[in-house]
DNA sequence: TTGAAAGCGCTACCAG
DNA sequence: CTGGTAGCGCTTTCAA
């Protein structure tokens, strides 16, 4: 019943009270008499009245909503960032702006104009300019995910070397193998960037020269069969072991070796990073380092919210969350004894 | 230089014309003499002024926003909804607002939430209830995808009848293959729903006895492991094929047959659905039906956009989406001659 | 061509 | 406790 394009006047003339009495009633702020409330919640309920965003957001000066900045999404990590932001913003009523850059050369002008639209804005490390950040945090409380901000912009990331430290540590130590190569492109963001440093940062600490060039592929399956395709192709001498920059990389990689008839880790170690579902009942199990991607952007979300209540209106405090060495088969670790979950 | 909380009463005063003007110089609407443009753009260029977006917003009695509502997406293939979405609302200037209603009992007041804060919302099949959906369509245009809206409400979907009734009858006809499963949930979405009933119309059209019960799993990767384990694990007789729901399930049990040693297609014939990326890179190369993804999301955004600025403020036009079989190897037709994607 | 003023729908202050 | 009223920032008549 009722047409939802009434508005506070009109309910208030049909109850017969009071504008200001009828925001009070559906906010639930203020004093009102039992007697009045019951008149307006009864127009209210009849007209099927519900407040319009937009005036209630310019007279409380706040738009409700909060934004997520890409590169261009693709896979299981950025739907969990997504999930995880959502997680939080939801219950605080703000709805959630999405934003993809992609390879859009007006991205920084994209980005300033959602400023205008949201309370806040948590942006994938590597996607817009430094600039345009630092433009951005004027207008509203902004934080970096999975990446470091210029000036004093905060950031939410995963401790991304201290585990690629171990995974390759694990590798070389502990399974003593040599010819390792890196899947994945440093410089397409700051995560991979890290990963791929500790990588080397591993083998330099043994003494033992890293490979000079990292495999530069994306960062979806699809990339990693084609790494498969150019590592396995018989030309060159096949390496012992592939650590890729996440798990999809490697499950492609699995793929692509396991469908050449590899044996999986007897003939090639691969790993991965991320710890996705799927990581853990591939068979084999996939050796990662599990990353807590939705409180990434859970956290970036309460930090935004908290920043945009307070005057200041500017988010701090950075924080690095704690990432886990996870060993399965595929590094050529035995099988656990029960199930084979890894966990 | 500049804060952009600046208002356009602070900048006609700075350049000494009237709100009136500077309102007209932003938009670059009605006529205004050079000397004022002039003095007008002086001031807004110095600074910094850009119009607050709620402001004109509610001016305008219109958001610049569409809605993007999905169950509790995952994966490539929501990714890519979200994708095809932005490519045309971006260029509309409009944002986009996203919303999984996931597993929450509230999904329907929130949806309906949503439709006051934006022009116009595109739902997931599947995703709200009938009564919020016809409810939701009364206050801003509404486009169902992948799937069939109550009432009038328009949709835009793919052809998975079709497809999927030629590509079962190619396993059952060409490959003359027996005791084929479905993997995936119908009662899931409107989606697998008519590829499981499309799977069971060609067997029945050939006279033969379809499987009583489809191996109910989720979407994902990790979900298709998971039903290899159940398929492949000895118990139980193995199947000829696996049709899957989608490709991502179909990646799953093709690593999981791998991974148990089984040679595909010669001890199992595994068929996807989407013809994602990896479908054509993996070994062997994914028999699967092309949809287009993008497309279903960028076509519905065009219907709302269109609906938005008309009178009648309702969507219409529902349309259906060709789908196309996409013969590789993992159903067991010949390799192609060359490079082998498959295309 | 320009400006004054009337809203858009809502909240919140200030009197009564 | 209640109601009038002044905005929030912008667009858009309507006169001048």
């Amino acid at each position: 019943m009722g047409n939802s394009r009434m508005t506070v006047r009109e309910i208030a003339k049909l109850a017969g009270v009071s504008v200001a009495t009828v925001s009070r009633v559906s906010n639930g702020t203020g004093q009102v008499s039992e007697e009045m409330r019951r008149r307006v919640l009864e127009a209210i309920e009849k007209h099927g009245y519900r407040p319009d965003h937009l005036g209630r957001a310019l007279a409380a000066g706040r738009h409700g909503a909060l934004g997520l900045v890409f590169p261009g999404l693709s896979g299981p990590y950025f739907t969990e960032l997504i999930q995880g932001f959502e997680s939080e913003a939801v219950p605080s009523r703000a709805s959630v702006h999405i934003l993809c850059t992609h390879l859009r050369s007006d991205a920084d002008d994209q980005v300033l104009e959602m400023g205008r639209r949201v309370d806040g804005v948590a942006v994938i490390g590597g996607t817009v300019s430094d600039e345009a950040l630092l433009r951005l945090a004027t207008m509203v409380p902004v934080v970096v995910i999975a990446g470091e901000g210029p000036g004093d912009i905060p950031s939410v990331r995963a401790d991304n070397a201290g585990s690629m430290l171990a995974l390759t540590r694990h590798l070389l130590v502990d399974h003593d193998l040599r010819d390792l190569v890196f899947v994945g492109n440093p410089a397409g963001s700051p995560d991979v960037s890290e990963r791929w440093a500790a990588f080397r940062g591993a083998h330099h600490d043994l003494g033992i020269d890293p490979p000079a060039e990292p495999v530069a592929v994306s960062m979806q399956q699809a990339d990693g069969v084609l790494a498969a395709d150019q590592l396995l192709c018989g030309d060159t001498p096949r390496p012992a072991g592939v650590v890729c920059a996440n798990d999809e990389i490697a499950l492609g990689v699995l793929v692509g070796a396991l469908g050449r008839g590899l044996r999986v880790p007897q003939d090639l170690v691969i790993t991965g990073f991320d710890d996705m579902p799927a990581a853990a009942l591939v068979t084999p199990a996939l050796t990662t380092v599990r990353q807590p991607v939705r409180e990434l952007t859970a956290e970036a979300a309460r930090l935004i919210l908290r920043a945009a209540d307070q005057p200041g209106n500017t988010a701090a405090g950075s924080l690095v969350l704690p990432t886990e060495l996870v060993l399965r088969r595929s590094c050529g670790c035995p099988a656990p004894p029960t199930g084979g979950t890894g966990r």
